[in-house]
DNA sequence: TGTTTCTTTTGATCTAAATCAAAAAACGCT
DNA sequence: AGCGTTTTTTGATTTAGATCAAAAGAAACA
């Protein structure tokens, strides 16, 4: 999906907001591995993902590696508390394969909200769809079995199962790398 | 905390604002266990409150009661999807102690936003804030024990654990009331 | 093409927390 | 104040998933 594509899934848009769009962010191509942005930095990007996969992560009290969410073509990704509530970042943002992204400043975005009454939607659009998919994962992290929440991955978001490494998919889940590798043999014998 | 001292932390108010938020939010006192809303329905009003304790819950697959948060004076609670994504609610909104409210309709907010600027800020910062509570739960819920989250809540809301009976501290933690009684009795003596 | 490195699978054992069951304490009500 | 209901505690047992350890497969690279 295009980017003004998506707008326009949210609210109509006059051709003069298109055309702003269009010039206010950025496009971008980068290879997997890259770094989006560290723990402790502020993010000063929203990102609209034309292709590939991204990931959310941060390093717990253990050192340990655990993924928070995984984003993929036709979704923004940033880290909202530090983009939209100009804090420190938590997390870190890294691509998973090749993406082709289109970016926009945090101060790029604030002079489209001032031109282009359309956009300020989008703000809040990106915060309640985040909210959304956190509220869902509270849900299934408070009372779900690991195979029920692996299950239900399968069905929100089925292609990060074969995209992403299992180790990420298993930290997401909340779950050991072997006990996701147990759950996959079970199902697919 | 008053309401209007709360959208005065937020963002700076002028004099007509104050008296149309005064105007425009109603002052209401309700009883313990009353409910605020039900799962399936539209939740159209937001509250303020000045006073007491709500819980947000939903009733699991299997037919367990959960708790997905509690809320005190001072802050803002809805159900943020339904009432800023206009989408049936997945919770209920019930009173764990006489409150003090002060609430308004979505359009009445609406009407707010329109006339007074600095009101549209607040959608987005209770978004912002519900967004950065979840986050929380999130990574306490993916990697942490049941005693360590037990702790976290007594650092962030540590009134909650003398205020809310411990069934629902305990669906809210996401493991049964006899581990949670357990839990307790290790660290009392 | 073989060697190194990273990822996934498989196996054995252990443990945190669930479940089942029942007693004790606290609360609400007339 | 006393009785029934709800909530919390305590105990015994079970289990899902963690941990530890090592083998098997893939990918990376010279």
């Amino acid at each position: 999906m295009d980017i003004t594509q998506y707008f326009k899934h949210i609210t109509p848009i006059s051709e003069v907001a298109e055309a702003g769009i269009i010039s206010g962010f950025q496009r971008l191509e980068y290879p997997r591995k890259k770094h989006l942005c560290e723990q402790g930095q502020f993010v000063n990007h929203l990102y609209f993902i034309e292709s590939g996969l991204v990931r959310m992560y941060y390093i717990n009290k253990q050192g340990k590696d655990v993924t928070y969410g995984f984003y993929t073509e036709g979704q923004f990704v940033t880290v909202p508390e530090s983009f939209f509530g100009r804090t420190a970042s938590r997390y870190y943002l890294e691509l998973l394969e090749d993406c082709t992204l289109h970016s926009v400043s945090h101060s790029g975005l604030m002079n489209l909200m001032e031109n282009f009454l359309e956009i300020r939607l989008i703000e809040n659009h990106v915060l309640r769809e985040f909210l959304l998919k956190t509220s869902d994962r509270i849900v299934a992290l408070q009372f779900l079995s690991a195979e029920e929440r692996y299950q239900k991955l399968n069905e929100s978001q089925p292609s990060i199962l074969q995209r992403a490494p299992l180790g990420n998919i298993a930290s997401y889940l909340g779950i050991t790398q072997e006990t996701l590798s147990r759950i996959r043999a079970k199902r697919t014998v």
